[in-house]
DNA sequence: CCGAAATATTTGACTTAAGCAACTATCTCG
DNA sequence: CGAGATAGTTGCTTAAGTCAAATATTTCGG
């Protein structure tokens, strides 16, 4: 097993995780004027765009602690964001679907994500804006095929390498 | 200024974001094996990659607190890794340098982060990685672009929107 | 050159995020 | 049934990050 890939690109790998560590840095402190964290909101992001996941499904997806994300989603409940209820099928998990209150309180948020990127595209020639977004599908695309045979190189029939 | 920007294309963009937050976070797994945190490994970096850089150089390119940087880089200089010297041209600041031993600490560090990209290229067809790393080019130049075209319609001279 | 305002860094006090391990309640399956 | 797995909770601890006040220098108008 040599190593045969091109240091140039290596580099350049590397030279875009910190440019983007750095932009997604930016990012989060767009979220600091919201009464959420950053983790907070992509929980909410996920309760608003999945039907009732449950908690693990969450944990596994977000890369979250379980534990952390218990306590989480004890908050949501005492603040009325959401509800949750033991699953018929399985009594070890709950449901999870925001309240008409956790939607209306995560609104504003992701009008405002809207809005930001929407700024940020303005500032792109149509042309740009599209180049950015068929690069960002490649980039998708290529690592997520990527991934998915790593996981197999991994191990035969494995959940998760925790 | 009307919004003018199609929603599939700010989707794609979010959903990008989502996408490599969670890639970064998993790249952020990789360094626990490490002695040193994500922000500890960024701030090594960017010593071993510039020159006698100031402390509030550090803090603004890598968008961290003044004081949690102060106290990073005093456990830093406790710990042999970095030498700092007051600056002759303003005995405010000091230049920020890794010493040998600091330079020997990051190099292993820098060696593994090469070796994971390394491997998951080498995942990639070589094609494929062509196209990985021109996608990547592509939006950082877009975006810093872009971030330029912002700073300017921001304010004509100010030196950062705090 | 003086003094006000700006800048670089430090320090103290505090809040929040996150991780780990042990524990309870259920479930699965031979 | 009984030995693991799995889902979620709880207690405990540490790391990460924030904020404000303080110190030392520098800059610059008048």
């Amino acid at each position: 097993m040599g190593d045969r890939v091109l240091p140039a690109r290596i580099a350049a790998v590397r030279a875009f995780n910190r440019f983007y560590t750095r932009h997604i840095g930016v990012l989060r402190k767009d979220y600091l004027a919201s009464p959420f964290s950053l983790t907070q909101a992509r929980v909410l992001y996920e309760l608003a765009h999945r039907r009732q996941p449950t908690a693990s499904d969450l944990a596994r997806d977000l890369d979250l602690d379980a534990g952390y994300l218990s306590r989480l989603l004890q908050a949501f409940e005492a603040r009325g964001l959401i509800q949750r209820t033991r699953s018929s099928a399985d009594g070890r998990q709950q449901h999870l679907v925001l309240t008409r209150r956790g939607r209306r309180s995560f609104a504003p948020l992701d009008a405002r994500s809207q809005r930001d990127t929407a700024v940020m595209l303005r500032r792109l020639p149509p042309a740009g804006q599209a180049r950015l977004i068929a690069a960002m599908r490649t980039i998708e695309a290529l690592l997520s095929a990527e991934r998915a045979r790593a996981a197999v190189a991994g191990r035969p029939s494995r959940r998760s390498a925790r």
